[in-house]
RNA sequence: GGUGCCGUGGCCGAGAGGUUAGGCAAGGGUCUGCAAAACCCUGUACAGCGGUUCGAAUCCGCUCGGCACCUCCA
């Protein structure tokens, strides 16, 4: 088995991913938490890319036959768009998305955050990503975070305002280690002095809990001299307390988006290790953001998307090429196109190669499971091919989640199975499926672990008595050699919508588009 | 201003001091009534300018361009 090497954001470098922990039975048992989105709006591709990244690592350990302890929280908590700043005017995205013309469909915040995250759900299944061990929510675990804040202000290392509760940076000298914000860094504190609470003792020190009696959702919480605080928790320590609860206090592995790194991820090591007193996370991986057409994504430039926006028959989609909706694998595999360190440009052209991608490794599956139910005897001569290909795809995915590299050494096995096409033998067939089989467990892109939602376009139902009989006039225009009839026979059915095409099992016909 | 990262052929995207990445597109061919599909062949790229080296896309410096974070953000 190879090493599973990764960059590591604390170190930059390259490193072996080497889980702490054993099972009874000696497999390596990895911790891996993986921070997951707010759930005020639908999830966009860019944050899938994210998704992706811990979706391979997941695959890949389980490839290793490691055991996976797989963590990927969701946050329904509305957060202040300014985390620094504990009074009440500012407005958190929740609470904005409840005032939104979308938002005016949920009686409350907390309906709100329900049907987004069922919506997160539904595209992760849709994308065909491995479900988590545990998919916490911020709000269920307010109490572990009151307990961490507690022993923060016990130990020293928080203390309470009239407003909030802060973490003491100065109290954490590491602080800075992940992202190269040190607290020598000058502008860090300029930047963050815009506090209007006099009671904060440093500019950078940043929020814990924070005292809010009119914000959608409070909590009490014993804090401060009166011991309430009726509030809401602050961003960052809701995963240092649900990776604590579920992982322990080390984590072999923490991933997320690279907009991450500050402060989110800055701040849990500070209030995780403050805590515990071990290191928090061991490993940190970060992905680059998505581009699309080579510019940023942003709602203005119109280059927004989101999984549904493309997966269903959209606007958006038929835009892009695609009238019926993206072949949601298709999808999957654009966006895991590039490797999780390197920023990647996602554009029309890239998603139909993937969708042209993805259709290989599907026809190449009914070839093999064609090949099976004939079962014609023989040896495998496809065996080495496929079990060298199968080789190099893992090693490509351990050696960074080099996914190109991988995508280029499946193709092989797809060329081997193509090329084998007509002389496949029912032990060749049977290596093929194997093949795709572990391949897909690998890659995720040949076939869905899930049945798809409803959602996805159901196929005509074929094609319409009309079209069979042109087919029909056209089988016999051919068969007397009257090829001029034939073509005016093809025009017509590409007037109606359907191409025809000629193989050797007959025609072959399909919809336009 | 600070912190971190990136710039490869028409497009997407690996590689990383001396040996073909790969895909898609394009051109040529085989096959087919014609198409389609499939298969075979073809491209010669590393932002610019200096430097180190026998040798640099790969190391160093500068310049230009882009991205992220420093304020909610995958």
């Amino acid at each position: 088995m190879p090493d599973l090497r990764l960059t590591n954001t604390l170190s930059r470098q390259q490193e072996t991913l080497v889980p702490a922990e054993r099972t009874p039975d000696g497999r390596p048992r990895l911790r891996f938490y993986s921070c997951g989105p707010t759930v005020y709006s639908y999830a966009h591709i860019g944050n899938f890319r994210t998704f992706l990244t811990a979706d391979l690592v997941v695959r890949v350990a389980e490839a290793l036959d490691w055991s996976v302890a797989y963590v990927s929280n969701i946050t329904d908590v509305g957060h202040l768009t300014n985390d620094d700043v504990a009074d009440a005017d500012g407005e958190d995205k929740m609470a904005k998305a409840l005032r939104s013309k979308e938002g005016e469909a949920f009686p409350t915040v907390y309906d709100l955050a329900r049907h987004y995250a069922t919506a997160l759900e539904d595209d992760w299944k849709r994308l065909n990503l491995r479900q988590p061990w545990v998919r916490p929510r911020a709000t269920e675990h307010v109490t572990e975070q009151i307990e961490a804040v507690e022993r923060l202000i016990a130990s020293g290392h928080a203390y309470a305002t009239d407003e909030a509760v802060y973490f003491s940076v100065t109290s954490f000298p590491a602080y800075g280690r992940l992202s190269g914000n040190t607290l020598d860094t000058p502008l860090l504190e300029a930047v963050r002095d815009v506090v209007v609470d006099e009671g904060k003792r440093d500019p950078r020190d940043f929020a814990l809990w924070k005292r809010d009696d009119h914000h959608l959702m409070q909590w009490y919480a014993p804090f401060g001299p009166d011991r309430d605080f009726k509030g809401f928790p602050g961003w960052h320590i809701e995963c240092s307390a649900m990776a604590r609860k579920y992982l322990g206090d080390t984590l072999d592995l923490h991933a997320g988006g690279e907009d991450l790194i500050f402060p989110h991820h800055e701040c849990e090591i500070a209030q995780s290790e403050a805590l515990t007193g071990k290191p928090f996370a061991r490993h940190w991986l970060h992905t680059r953001f998505l581009q699309v057409e080579g510019e940023k994504m942003s709602k203005s430039k119109g280059n927004f998307y989101t999984v549904r926006d493309l997966v269903e028959p959209t606007e958006a989609a038929a835009a892009l090429g695609f009238p019926r909706g993206v072949d949601p694998l298709a999808l999957r595999y654009a966006l895991l196109s590039g490797q999780y360190k390197k920023p990647l440009n996602f554009t029309r052209k890239a998603l139909h190669d993937s969708a042209k991608a993805v259709e290989r490794y599907r026809s190449a599956r009914t070839l093999a499971e064609a090949a099976a139910q004939a079962n014609a005897p023989g040896d495998s001569g496809l065996s080495t091919a496929l079990n060298d290909a199968y080789t190099r795809t893992l090693a490509a995915l351990c050696d960074d989640l080099n996914t190109p590299a991988a995508f280029a050494a499946a193709l092989d096995g797809v060329k081997a199975i193509e090329a084998a096409r007509d002389g496949m033998n029912g032990a060749a067939a049977q290596a093929a499926l194997d093949w795709l089989d572990r391949t897909n467990a690998l890659l995720g892109v040949v076939v869905s672990d899930y049945a798809l939602p409803s959602a996805a376009p159901a196929e005509p139902t074929g094609p319409p008595a009309e079209v069979l009989a042109l087919v029909d006039e056209r089988a016999a225009a051919r068969a007397a050699k009257d090829f001029a009839a034939s073509d005016r026979l093809r025009d017509a059915l590409a007037a109606l919508g359907w191409t025809v095409q000629d193989t050797p099992a007959g025609q072959e016909i399909v919809p336009l588009g």
